[in-house]
DNA sequence: GTAGTATGAATGAAGG
DNA sequence: CCTTCATTCATACTAC
């Protein structure tokens, strides 16, 4: 996935100081109201109509546009779930304890498609059906490492891709030398 | 009026034990081995399993998350583009000669670049390209604010609507508690 | 004690 | 929806 040509500004090549802050922050008022709405109103997919009324109300705090709320709205939904992924293998106890279907707090039940693993299902009619369960799909876990020892490096192929392994197993391996940054410890 | 008090600490509310380390700070064994994928490997697009892998196996050398893999690794490429782009526009000193155009295939001309910047597909203006939002909904389409007033926590008037039927009017009731969030979120 | 730097963390914005 | 980029804030550390 070499997409590294997205630059946001046009900025073509020549950087040019773009002085004008040009990014949205929404004011104090309007984050409460985001908020609220996402967080006491369980409102997290706002259809562009509706969009478009949060903002008219928005604008009253402050400048704001149609797509920050639509961002803003998709920004926290992503987080929101990236953050319960990366935590969902918190070192709790030692039972493991694979309680799923009590995450009903941030549900999301639409998906477009294009997942490659097994995501949500819903029915054909629209009934959401929450069972966003992640089965065994992913092996046990991506040996990204050799082993726990002082020196993992070992060697291994080059899975360079850093993307492309999904739906399998993407062991990544590394040999260092170990001459090599540790001890000049700069960047 | 930019940067307003902005607080990044999601603490809830709650300050716990300030002063004492709140941030990740890697220790030098991890610190290497980060390093060694990051450079001597080329390994700068971990996907997120990898980015629990390499954590687990971080941890042996002191208390990290996920979050911090993810965010060592996102600060790193973005500096490390940063300082080429500052290169590239510091005062050389005499001709950098960047001389690249003239590859296009005489353009044809045809669709024009209605792009005005501020167009994503979000339909800002009303028209959306995915997002069909539809059957999800857990609430249901109620008026999303009561009107146009200028606060719809607790300032409620007449919905005097007139003619609020159907069609391309989904208004959401929001009956926020006093529960605000943006308020005094602040630490 | 202030200024500058390095870097962790957060978030708006896009692309796909 | 997912991933990534760019920008900014905040703070630890260093130097003056």
């Amino acid at each position: 996935m070499e997409q590294q040509t997205q630059q946001q500004i046009e900025d073509g090549g020549n950087n040019q100081a773009a002085g004008t802050n040009n990014r949205w922050a929404p004011t104090p008022p309007q984050l409460r109201i985001l908020k609220g709405l996402y967080y006491d109103k369980g409102f997290k997919y706002p259809t562009p109509e509706q969009i478009q009324e949060i903002c008219l109300h928005l604008k009253q705090y402050g400048q704001i546009e149609d797509k920050n709320v639509f961002f803003w709205f998709q920004n926290l939904k992503a987080r929101e779930r990236q953050k319960l992924k990366e935590f969902r293998n918190v070192p709790v106890g030692g039972s493991l304890d694979l309680n799923f279907g009590s995450t009903s707090s941030t549900d999301d039940g639409r998906s477009i498609d294009l997942n490659f693993g097994s995501r949500v299902g819903y029915g054909a009619d629209g009934s959401i059906m929450e069972q966003r369960g992640e089965y065994h799909q992913e092996i046990e876990t991506l040996p990204l490492f050799p082993m726990h020892g002082e020196d993992f490096f070992g060697n291994m192929k080059t899975t360079s891709e850093g993307g492309s392994g999904y739906g399998g197993d993407s062991r990544i391996s590394l040999e260092l030398s170990l001459n090599s940054y540790g001890d000049a410890d700069m960047v």
